[in-house]
DNA sequence: AGATACAGTGCAAAAGATTGCAACGATGAA
DNA sequence: TTCATCGTTGCAATCTTTTGCACTGTATCT
């Protein structure tokens, strides 16, 4: 073990008192030029690194921003991690990563876990309304993509995306179309599927001698919904010609069910996304979504937290629509 | 910002010293047991949590865990972090997440970065074999998937698994076969591609009156270096009827190749990936490929940080080989 | 010249927890 | 009675850093 070097031993390195040591560490210009190199070189000389445990039980805060996501395995939460991740240790500050499983207990031990190492805030995708709400509040917590009672929510106007999504499809011709919606627990789930049922209702209203035939399911957001919810929306009598689902995982999981029935997509059938995962541009056709604009969310929800503005204000972002190749004008047979 | 209770008040509250409290928070057995019930009383009353900070400044170490990857954004990385954090915060760690980009220099930062903050242990995967050796060197660290001169690597056999996806190709017929390498700086990708030449070598050896076709193709590990290495070697005039791949995002990307040239899977072209993500079973049609136990390299990593072992000891794990639906038979046409 | 201001520096007190050492009271042995 | 022992507990030092306060010496003003 070698023994590590201190500020005490830079201050007699230097010949002054450990306080000025601390004063040119803090760059603070009430320290005469002469000194400030001599400290400078002694601190060179040394290698030393100030101690930031010692600094953060002092100042009483720590460089530590706290991320808890659900499944860090989930393309649209890892992106996002990394993105928090880029912007936080250019800043300086790193990050602790905690996964909940979207288990309100484990959520709960996980943001308890966190605070106890004082944080200098909180970046939170909440599983459970409930739980953790009086656990974080007052603590300076961000809230993404999902909201939480009291706290700032960034995220994406959903109720937008939905409308873009069903837009969309209309402005293509389809007139048989279904939502794959998400957890209906989720607000997030909601306000994408009434943003979508609320522009479907619109268009019946302009267009009253049009007939038009819509459908809604739930489930989860991931791979294996997507696909159980495709196979039973499309093994139907009369399957829907597009289909818009409340993510990009639902959406290849479709595909695949979409693939097993021996529909080509997109001639037999249009699917969009949502969130714009790295993936959704890769796979076969590529996927036509709504995209989120995650490296701006990341780059909000972090100064929220630096500046700690404590009065919560939301951030809605806007989603856009990326055209690629998984949807196309229905022919109308 | 409310006070928070330390142990001083925990000690007036049940009328004892701070040292005794901390005894009993230590479960030291020197302490009576009625004392010991009164603290516990008081602790929790007043709701009392220990400050990490100042316990771990006193004893010179923290309970974090560093966790340096390239990408959390390669689905890969990600189930090691899934894994690396459920099994550290199960033992009462957290872990600090870094990405290196696979930059050198960036990597280099990120592990200065999380040293400075005194973890317990840091899991690596390195990407520059030169440039944080030094850095590292003595700071109890496991290495992950890829080597770093003198520090303990654990891992997967990666030449038994190249052997074992030949193996398998050669067994279903094929004749015409192509491999995808990673990157031939890395010296995992370098390993798994010895040990599918190995295996083909060996084939030739045993049987040298049968024609074989073989060719290698460098590249990176991602989806798009897939899409266009399976572009170059499916567009030559006699392409393969099996590649195997250095990884499953290759494979996938590889995939892609193989719809637009008009291949179809399994029956005109077979595919091997390697690592077995969780979207390998997912794609269309489900990916065979080799099998990295991941969870069992993340416990073995994080048990070999956490019992200190200064001793430098490799683990290379077993791969196994998961048939799914992307290879078939090869007819011989 | 004497008083005042001021920049620059040292000193010591925090911050919260751990731990070696001393002290204490009770008990038993000499 | 005195001494040693044992099990517990209190005291105070310690870990490293920051910062308010006091002090020094110089410069400026009256």
């Amino acid at each position: 073990m070698l023994l590590t070097v201190t500020i005490k031993h830079v201050a007699k390195a230097a010949g002054v008192a450990v306080g000025t040591v601390s004063r040119v560490l803090a760059k603070n210009k009430t320290v005469n030029e002469e000194i400030r190199i001599r400290v400078e070189e002694a601190i060179q000389e040394l290698g030393y690194q100030p101690n930031t445990l010692g600094r953060s039980l002092r100042l009483n805060k720590t460089d530590l921003i706290g991320l808890v996501i659900p499944d860090i395995t989930n393309p649209f939460f890892a992106e996002l991690a990394k993105h928090v991740e880029m912007l936080a240790s250019s800043e300086g500050y790193s990050v602790l990563l905690a996964n909940s499983h979207d288990d309100p207990a484990a959520e709960q031990q996980q943001v308890q876990a966190l605070l106890g190492r004082l944080p200098r805030g909180l970046i939170l995708v909440p599983v459970s309304e409930s739980t953790i709400g009086d656990l974080v509040s007052g603590k300076n917590t961000v809230t993404v993509d999902r909201p939480l009672q009291g706290q700032t929510l960034v995220g994406v106007d959903n109720r937008r995306g939905g409308y873009l999504a069903a837009d969309h499809l209309l402005s293509l011709g389809h007139r048989r179309i279904a939502y794959m919606s998400g957890p209906p627990t989720l607000d997030v789930a909601r306000e994408r599927r009434e943003g979508f049922v609320g522009r479907i209702r619109e268009f019946q209203q302009q267009h009253p001698s049009q007939p038009l035939a819509f459908q809604t399911v739930d489930g989860n957001f991931d791979y294996r919904a997507g696909e159980e919810l495709g196979n039973r929306l499309l093994r139907q009598e009369h399957p829907p010609t597009a289909i818009a689902t409340a993510s990009d995982q639902q959406a290849i999981g479709l595909m695949r069910a979409a693939a097993d029935v021996g529909l080509s997509i997109p001639n037999d059938l249009s699917i969009v996304g949502f969130d714009d995962i790295p993936l959704a541009s890769l796979v076969l056709p590529r996927l036509t979504t709504i995209r989120q604009p995650l490296a701006e969310i990341a780059r909000i929800a972090l100064k929220a937290i630096l500046s700690r503005s404590s009065t919560p204000h939301d951030c809605k972002l806007e989603p856009v629509l990326v055209e690629r190749n998984s949807t196309r004008a229905w022919p109308g047979r």
